[in-house]
DNA sequence: TCGCATTCGTACTAATTTTCACAAATGCCT
DNA sequence: AGGCATTTGTGAAAATTAGTACGAATGCGA
């Protein structure tokens, strides 16, 4: 069977990276479009508060399959739910979080993940004064219980903000455990076998990019 | 005057911002290999440390000037020295951070931005109960002590951690204070006049760019 | 009902980014 | 000193990504 290009079977390794990473900010201005009660909306409306062309994102959705109607645009919900089952956001992905120091609490508290299709159910530390504790209604459980703990409450993905140190180690052990998604806030890469994803937040590059372009005999 | 491609005088504006994207991560492996004795490095080197071709390290280089030897590779400190430079991190940043809540607090006790350019010298917040209060050897001022202490500091870059709905208004006080660069941890972009940059730190639209590849019917 | 203003989906074109591949240096080793 | 293994810097080619432009729907309003 030949796969067309537009169907929703499209082979996903066919659809460039940069689409995908596009997906979630139509996902999100979609919910708030929703909220304020928008029932249609066009590509050129979405493209105007995304800071995108229009032609560039009805490209980014043909590659998935054909959502639109000519002449009068996208219909929000059933946009936003395809777009949802896509990114396999639809339904809930359980989440633990790893390094209860201050930014592990920070994350532990924010209330930001819920509502966008993660929930945390687990927290872990190998500090020993924390475990035991609770944050955010979790009690902060050993390294050791990670393997435990990721079977039976079926955890995939792993925030990671453990010491620069540690981090490889960490992700080792959680990818060992069957986690096959990691978020890592620690100023490194660490290194997964295939089939493990990683995303790293690190705001230090994020800054060296943007003193370039703060320098004197800058033109921009 | 001609600019030559490659001299050191490049238009800054002519240099791609994925390879700018990119300088910072060479800053911190060649600050690594420095750290550890190493006194030359090869592009060959350099790209399997970094997960990216040789090729493509030599051709980001040559952007900003000719700093290896053929035969030999890059004198490490030299090099790290250039790129510094070029990036404006080969001396100190005064950055404010904005929004003393839980994830602010994480930032300012955070000791990671301080050894790469960057040093927190001011903390705002709008709540009264937290002005006044210290945190990582800062006193928290109020909103409106801003425009004294972004002139009389020198501050240029801001870290915003302020709820969402709040994130707009404050970018748009410390850009009118004179502030060119803002770090935002907020799920908004929020938006400047030109000239003004704007990094955003959004680790839910890295979780769910992430999703997409850990769904099932996935080939990978 | 018919015409017309919209807007999608996509083939084609343009721009950007990455990779290739090779001449020109470099310095080690004999 | 000469040969040789190495590695840079860079044009040119390849691959990827974005933008243009237009035929085909769509539905509103006369």
């Amino acid at each position: 069977m030949d796969l067309e290009p537009g169907s929703q079977n499209q082979r996903r390794t066919d659809v460039p990276e940069v689409v995908v990473a596009r997906l979630p900010q139509y996902v999100r201005i979609l919910t708030r479009l929703l909220q304020e009660g928008a029932e249609v909306v066009s590509s050129q409306q979405l493209g105007e508060k995304l800071q995108v062309t229009p032609a560039q994102i009805r490209k980014d959705l043909s590659y998935f399959g054909r959502f639109g109607k000519q002449g009068r645009g996208y219909s929000v919900y059933h946009l936003l739910e395809r777009l949802k089952l896509i990114l396999g956001i639809n339904s809930f992905w359980n989440v633990a979080v790893v390094g209860v120091g201050r930014l592990g609490r920070a994350i532990l508290s924010y209330p930001g993940f819920t509502p966008d299709g993660f929930n945390i159910v687990a927290a872990f530390d190998a500090n020993p004064d924390v475990v035991g504790e609770t944050i955010a209604g979790l009690t902060v459980k050993a390294l050791d219980q990670m393997d435990d703990e990721v079977s039976s409450k079926k955890i995939s993905i792993a925030i990671v903000a453990v010491p620069t140190e540690h981090t490889q180690g960490v992700v080792d052990r959680l990818v060992a455990c069957g986690v096959r998604g990691v978020l890592n806030y620690a100023p490194i890469s660490p290194q997964v076998r295939a089939g493990v994803r990683v995303r790293n937040i690190d705001p230090v590059l994020s800054l060296q990019s943007m003193t370039y372009y703060l320098t004197d005999n800058q033109v921009d």
